[in-house]
DNA sequence: AGCGTGACGAGTA
DNA sequence: ATACTCGCCACGC
């Protein structure tokens, strides 16, 4: 049997992976998907997509973003709401603001993943 | 097996 | 800023 049949209870590996990673993101800031996938070695940033759009419910999912910054779209509401609450750096276009959605300042939120550099002490 | 699709990314026009 | 192309990889039909 090369049947790799997975538990009911259980995720594919690399979801977990994925999953993990994503609720290591400090608040405040954010990861791509390209990014994470980079960080994890393994897949790319489809795939890492695919396991947010599969089971990223059960995560902080508003700081896995995509490259440019812009918010998850059908969620851009309740993702604002979770950035202005933890402060996540956000680039207003100053004038035109009204009609679209801030995006996500990348230069200041995105995290390389590296945690210890949160600790600035 | 081919083909389209997607919570992507980077490059070009 | 927008639109389009190509590369990428897993899934579903």
């Amino acid at each position: 049997m090369s049947e790799e049949s997975l538990p009911a209870d259980a995720l594919p590996e690399y979801a977990e992976r994925v999953l993990d990673l994503a609720e290591h993101i400090p608040p405040g800031r954010v990861m791509t998907y390209g990014d994470m996938a980079e960080w994890l070695e393994e897949g790319g940033p489809r795939q890492v997509g695919r396991v947010m759009a599969l089971y990223g419910g059960a995560v902080p999912w508003w700081r896995v973003i995509r490259a440019d910054g812009v918010l998850l779209p059908g969620h851009e509401l309740e993702a604002l709401g979770h950035y202005r609450q933890e402060g996540t750096p956000l680039r207003e276009a100053g004038r035109a603001s009204e009609g679209h959605m801030p995006r996500v300042d990348m230069r200041r939120a995105r995290w390389d993943g590296d945690e210890r550099a949160e600790g600035h002490t």
